[in-house]
RNA sequence: GCUCCGGUAGCUCAGCUGGAUAGAGCAUCUGCCUUCUAAGCAGAGGGUCGUGGGUUCGAGUCCCGCCCGGAGCACCA
């Protein structure tokens, strides 16, 4: 949507100074306090124009004052406080909700098409607080990218191999007696996880025993002992046998793999993840040892005098490739990964969302696949976001301090439904729709809170304290839109005819609606602001701040009671307008919302 | 030691490419439910923006030094 008086503006200095046609008049909402609905900030513009900001403000506002739209334009030093006439206003804004969200995707020429990897959770153990964090970073960008009018390929790779996943797998085989987790009636992943745990505890235990018997091995870590320890050796000829495709142990991997990934799906799934295609590493960690060899071959990359293939990154360092035995390393897969992405999808763009302590690997995969002549290598993105830490510090598996992902849903689902009971009156029946309500509202907090902060900075998650539903929360923005549910409700019971065609904007002259208009204008630029830079706490902080305008607006000026048919009408078309706004937002965040709170 | 990230109100965090009096939520205190849902609204207190310099009309924002915290510096993933 534009805003035809500055648009008018801008024409205005395009022909006074020829400028080209891509000149716009940045504005901005004006400050509390000001007397103004829009400010344009000369500062800024004289950047643009080259000219002396207190001359340029002047011309401004003396243009904007003969526009027709203008009812006063107010030059404070360099900055112009417009006011318009509501009409004006609220034509170039939600007068017609459709268009404006229709306008949110970027034109169709800076679309792009963009590979998203996310959560790439390992078959060992259930899935907790960290990897919410990353799920809910990876599939709202995916989602608000989608919405500014990229084409995204949310994709998953399952780390489902490796020494670690052995781990779990020999305690079971040692001692599960073959019980199923359906037998055992625990969810599957966990399932899983708990013989993770058990084989940590049994290697601790062989480990002390046999530091008693060797006191000269007290001070190694457990680490170091691994392949002394009967366990240890054990589970490194599991890992052996696999990769010989021991039939065995290929049976055991397939059938607890199973029950991991089912319980992924169903965590996933409550979550609302989607991922349009998942690459599981067993299909793919062999990949990059051609390229490496090529590369080799071609004089890109040295052999040492050992026999392994390394990389000189400069600054970054010296970086193995492929070990003297022959075998990859962790980088090699993901550049054959890399590679077969690309291949598969062809995507402008591709991203990963990747914890910070990942940041120089990805620096150097980059640098590695641009040395490899790959083109797209610059295109590539390393979304790093921060770690979650809790009151106490860290989370560590080993201390039991992690954050369960699947008992924290249900802590949430419960303390939304508490907080859903206290609200019945007595003698009232609790809403029929209390379990989906809990859901939608507990999730909507969790997955808001979540995405409150900007990805890279380190979050500290207090239970105490970050599971609200007051204040700066998803509950807050919901509750908005189930407060316009009910007036709609109310209306439709009082048999009330809402006419869009015939609202009478001229009508919404108070700060309070204005203020919504306003900031409905910039709700294409939280859109795709959060696309660009892959930070959708831009877009959580925008309908924060819609929904707060709307409680002012709600406190002051009465929908349904308001005298004048013509202001009720006009009032039902804003809540609608700020409705849908607030719905789509919420949407493009992965957010449902209740009808009714 | 080297590299990267951070240090803004008691706490958790916003502050866009430098711009009008540094913001929000929580917590504390004060008002507001016989008017469309109080998961709400209004108001109060609370800040030498880690620190010392510099750049300029103007610095929380840019540059340099220092202090503090975190992460990384594997032939682990």
């Amino acid at each position: 949507m534009k805003i035809q008086c500055l648009s008018r503006l801008a024409d205005s200095f395009r022909a006074s100074r020829s400028l080209d046609a891509s000149f716009d008049i940045p504005w901005e909402p004006c400050p509390a306090g000001m007397n103004g609905d829009l400010t344009v900030n000369c500062f800024r513009l004289a950047k643009a124009l080259k000219s002396a900001p207190d001359a340029l403000a002047a011309e401004t506002a003396e243009l904007l004052m003969k526009d027709p739209d203008v009812v006063s334009a107010e030059k404070i030093k360099a900055f112009v406080n417009i006011t318009l006439k509501p009409a004006a206003l609220f034509r170039d804004s939600v007068s017609d909700v459709k268009s404006l969200l229709a306008d949110v995707p970027f034109p169709e020429g800076s679309r792009r098409k963009i590979l998203i990897e996310f959560s790439a959770p390992n078959t060992n153990k259930p899935q907790h607080l960290g990897h919410v964090r990353n799920n809910c970073i990876g599939m709202t960008l995916a989602s608000v990218m989608a919405r500014a009018g990229h084409t995204v390929v949310p994709v998953n790779l399952i780390n489902d191999r490796g020494i670690h996943i052995c781990k779990s797998m020999l305690a079971y085989k040692l001692t599960g007696n073959g019980v199923t987790p359906e037998q055992a009636g625990i969810k599957g992943d966990h399932y899983v996880g708990n013989y993770y745990v058990k084989f940590n505890q049994m290697l601790s235990d062989e480990v002390r025993e046999l530091k008693a018997a060797h006191p000269e091995l007290a001070d190694k870590s457990s680490d170091d002992l691994f392949l002394e320890t009967e366990l240890g050796r054990q589970a490194q000829e599991m890992l052996r046998k696999w990769e010989a495709g021991d039939p065995e142990v290929r049976a055991l991997w397939t059938t607890m793999n199973k029950w991991v990934i089912d319980g992924f799906n169903e965590t996933y799934r409550r979550m609302g993840v989607h991922f349009d295609k998942t690459y599981l590493e067993s299909q793919t960690y062999l990949l990059g040892k051609d390229v490496i060899a090529d590369a080799l071959a071609k004089g890109i990359f040295g052999k040492r005098a050992d026999g392994a293939v390394t990389v000189d990154l400069g600054k970054l360092g010296e970086k193995v490739l492929l070990r003297k035995d022959g075998t990859s390393v962790y980088i090699t897969q993901d550049i054959g990964t890399t590679i077969l992405k690309h291949e598969e999808h062809h995507p402008d763009t591709m991203v990963w969302v990747v914890g910070d302590e990942q940041n120089l690997h990805f620096r150097m995969l980059f640098t590695i696949l641009g040395r490899l002549g790959y083109a797209w290598a610059d295109s590539l993105y390393h979304l790093s976001y921060g770690m979650v830490n809790l009151p106490s510090g860290r989370m560590k598996s080993r201390e039991g301090t992690v954050v369960d992902a699947d008992d924290l849903f249900d802590e949430m689902h419960s303390l939304a439904k508490a907080a859903a009971m206290e609200r019945v009156k007595e003698g009232e029946e609790p809403p029929a729709d209390l379990e989906a309500r809990s859901e939608t509202i507990g999730m909507g907090a969790l997955k808001f809170m979540l995405l409150k902060f900007n990805p890279k900075t380190t979050i500290m998650f207090d239970p105490q304290a970050s599971l609200k539903f007051e204040g700066d929360t998803g509950p807050y923005v919901q509750y908005v839109c189930a407060r316009i549910n009910s007036i709609v409700r109310k209306c439709n019971d009082a048999g009330i005819a809402f006419d869009p065609a015939s609202v009478d904007w001229s009508l919404a002259d108070s700060p309070e609606e204005k203020a919504l208009a306003v900031a409905a204008l910039r709700y294409a630029d939280a859109i795709r602001s959060s696309a660009d830079k892959m930070d959708c706490s831009i877009l959580v902080n925008y309908l924060l701040d819609l929904a707060k305008l709307f409680n002012r607006f709600y406190r002051e000026k009465q929908v349904l009671n308001a005298g004048d048919p013509a202001v009720r009408t006009m009032r039902l078309a804003l809540c609608f307008a700020v409705r849908d706004i607030l719905a789509d937002g919420l949407a493009a965040l992965t957010i449902g919302i209740p009808d009714a709170m």
